[in-house]
DNA sequence: AAATACTAACTAACTAGTTAATTATATCCA
DNA sequence: TGGATATAATTAACTAGTTAGTTAGTATTT
């Protein structure tokens, strides 16, 4: 587990073909974890076949077993490689100076884009909260420690210190964290209603302009402090 | 539940009916859907087990077949069932007088409050979500055509006018709609992070009366007209 | 030779759906 | 009024098809 050594340990002139058989092992493996990504998130870990995974990422199935050792761990790798994903970008922002609005926004628009870029996030995402809504995710606790816990934390400073600093509405912290995130996430979880309805194309270039610049006007009126008037007490 | 047909036509003294043939058909009917939505609601449509549906339902597995065609048709008779529920009460909302702001506010309070009594329908839904995305739901284009363009149109119509008439800012109408659903929604999406972060339950009541109290406020800064003198607002 | 990478073919368990029988009730008729 | 009968409701037991996971072996490189 946790597997993402020897980037380029490779020698310039040698011949990259390490032992085995048939050649490449890290490609076979990146092959794998990359048809699980598809197949888990087009359909979840319940409705996901191993077979499908196998098939196309054109490796024998026991192969899944040989360098995963189950689904559930395939399944746990493949959020690994996406979640990881997320929060490094997401790191550098929220480390990055600024005001706390302008910062809240960039996070906000920096999670929208990386959505936009791997729609699979989004999905892998939402079968995890069902999943563990069940009470059967092994993993969420992980994730929770390991990511979750400490964004939310992060963000919840910035929004404390901006409204003592008044750059930003007094607002209830926590929640503003979560319409936050619905405004971001949302979007792309409405996507299957929104084509069934015919309006549009979520995923047009067009409408993904049209939403991120919603999503920035609509995040800048909920955190804007009212008339740039001086903080008057509005507690929640 | 309780059935609204046959209410009281049980004789006084009755056998208990273990085996063979009929209680009481429509009760057993109700005790399947009912255990169908906790089932369907807990572990989608394919990790849903029917014979757990039937075990909790303290019936025969052969009578979900009898009442209903197959796993399939069961899972569209709960979506059925849920979704009338909602689409009952918004239709009310939306034919009610009233000034656009406060309409499109009552508009996401009631649809939070019917998830705070139902969560089974923000999980059915999400599962729709899923599955839909997969492009494997038979249902979602009968339920867009049935509720979803309906209500989407009902509410551009309203934003439209309340922008027209300077009751609300003037926002892209299709993605508010977007966003208001996004805000009353994503906190029960959400609910597995937030336990798994520890910070708080948040089906408890405190919880949700400030994520209610949240979502009007974060829905009302979006849709207020700037420097709007006329404070109102605050209906519950 | 020894280790790694890989596969074909199998199995044990599970699960949606079926079948054929069984019981309770309503209804018709004597 | 009561008994036969049709019909609706219900079940135990089964089947056929999947599917996660295994095994035992083969090929390739060092």
């Amino acid at each position: 587990m946790t597997t993402l050594r020897q980037a380029a340990k490779v020698s310039p002139a040698r011949k990259v073909s390490r032992a085995g058989s048939r050649g490449r092992p890290e490609e076979s493996r990146q092959a794998i974890l990359k048809a699980a990504l598809a197949e888990f998130a087009a359909q979840g870990i319940a409705g996901a076949r191993t077979d499908t995974i196998a098939e196309s990422a054109g490796v024998n199935k026991a192969l899944l077993y040989y360098y995963f050792e189950d689904k559930e761990g395939l399944y746990r790798a493949t959020l690994e490689q996406v979640f990881a994903g997320l929060f490094e970008r997401e790191r550098a922002v929220l480390a990055s100076p600024g005001n706390a609005l302008g910062k809240l926004v960039t996070y906000a628009v920096t999670h929208f884009d990386y959505i936009s870029e791997n729609p699979s996030f989004s999905r892998l995402m939402q079968g995890e909260m069902m999943r563990a809504g069940a009470g059967k995710s092994p993993h969420i606790q992980y994730l929770a420690d390991k990511y979750f816990r400490k964004l939310f934390e992060s963000l919840m400073t910035i929004v404390n210190e901006g409204i003592r600093r008044g750059e930003i509405r007094p607002v209830d912290p926590m929640n503003t964290v979560v319409s936050m995130t619905g405004l971001t996430v949302f979007y792309f979880v409405s996507t299957p209603v929104t084509r069934a309805i015919g309006r549009q194309d979520p995923f047009s270039s067009e409408a993904l302009r049209n939403r991120r610049l919603a999503l920035i006007d609509h995040l800048t009126a909920i955190l804007r402090p009212e008339a740039s008037q001086s903080a008057r007490g509005k507690t929640l």
